[in-house]
DNA sequence: GTCTATAATGAGATAGAC
DNA sequence: GTCTATCTCATTATAGAC
């Protein structure tokens, strides 16, 4: 019908193919399932992609960088919202952790909200990332997808030291690594078995475990 | 040729298709990929098998239930090669922590090396329970799955308290759950980025917190 | 139980008119 | 740029001879 430049194309291809995606699964994402969900005809596909793998290459990229923006309003919220009590610097050291396990699990629950919100999308990214890590087409995708994760996670962590007044003491890269492994896993549960209860007190006792043994004013020789 | 009692056919179908799996991914099992590998002609698939849905309920099964052994393999030879300093009861919480630590760190990496040396193997049973939660006809089998990892995980940690000689503050099956979502999530970044170091790090980091937070020999109160 | 041959379907990609 | 029609390929599953 009206003429679409391309590059408009390609953003409305891959926004029908996200919905596809969380709807259906990867293998619900064809050429011709998403050109349908995008109201286009077949051949449009070809036009504005050279085939399935570049639209699945793109996809990726879109979808990570959407997650930065939602994560790191998550934290922030979390940090504005934590008990007033642990406000000022002249606290118990309990207390402080108490706060610091708090905003983590808050922050934690945020990103799981989502998750349970919209499941097909979170898993549609697992997903992805495993064909990508058997499609020789998609070679590195996923290895930057998870740089992009740790980068976000290593962020996140660095603000919340800001926001609370405290420093790690472990690399930041490593407590990354490890709170990026912690929502994978936590999700992957969440997928397979729907344990809303299960998984929140899972979540509560990894934000005790970082807060506890990952924070504290003094660095700690391990 | 020779003929070959349907049960048999069954077990010899799976386990090429567990090899296949592993080599190419899920998308690569298909019934003629899978009878090439056993060696079988095309229509023995469906004499031993209904549907492909059918093989990939039985592989499901089959391969979780072989994942308990190396798991209570791996505890119990971490238990027996910890470090003697601690073996006796009489040491400072600071020593049985680090006994702890060190037990689970052992074996979180008898664990990984397990996913190193096969890495197609874990990645093709995350392939198949993203599967499994979307395809209707495997209703079940993902839930199931987790339950099953669960319940290793809780009876792991039971055992270790038992060699150690102490008890958890928390909830054995939190703690499990916690565990699953660790292994899972350190598999996944692995996977990803095959950054044996940074794993390693984190895997050293997880175990020192679950040693640190969640092991008392008196309760704790929360 | 085992085989050959084939049906039935759906996929990605393209040719070529407009 | 857009469309219809089609090519080509791989899949699951089955029919029917032996």
């Amino acid at each position: 019908m009206t003429r679409v430049p391309a590059a408009r194309r390609r953003e409305l291809l891959a926004a029908a193919a996200v919905r596809v995606l969380a709807r259906g699964g990867l293998s619900a994402v064809t050429t011709r399932a998403v050109v349908a969900e995008a109201g286009m005809k077949l051949a449009s596909f070809h036009y504005a992609y050279d085939s399935r793998t570049d639209l699945l290459r793109d996809l990726v990229a879109g979808v990570v960088a959407g997650e930065r923006e939602s994560a790191r309003g998550g934290l922030l919220e979390a940090v504005v919202r934590r008990p007033v009590a642990a406000e000022a610097a002249s606290h118990a050291e309990a207390d402080r952790d108490a706060d610091v396990t708090a905003v983590i699990h808050a922050s934690l629950q945020a990103y799981l909200l989502l998750v349970a919100q919209e499941p097909g999308r979170e898993q549609g990214m697992f997903e992805l990332t495993q064909h990508a890590l058997r499609d020789p087409a998609l070679s590195g995708v996923a290895r930057d997808q998870y740089a992009h994760y740790h980068a976000v996670a290593a962020e996140l962590l660095d603000l919340l030291g800001d926001q609370l007044g405290l420093r790690w003491d472990a690399p930041v890269a490593d407590l990354a690594r490890l709170l990026v492994g912690l929502t994978d896993g936590l999700t992957l549960a969440w997928l397979a078995d729907r344990d809303d209860e299960a998984t929140d007190r899972t979540a509560r006792l990894a934000a005790q475990m970082l807060a506890a043994h990952a924070l504290a004013l003094e660095p700690v020789t391990a």
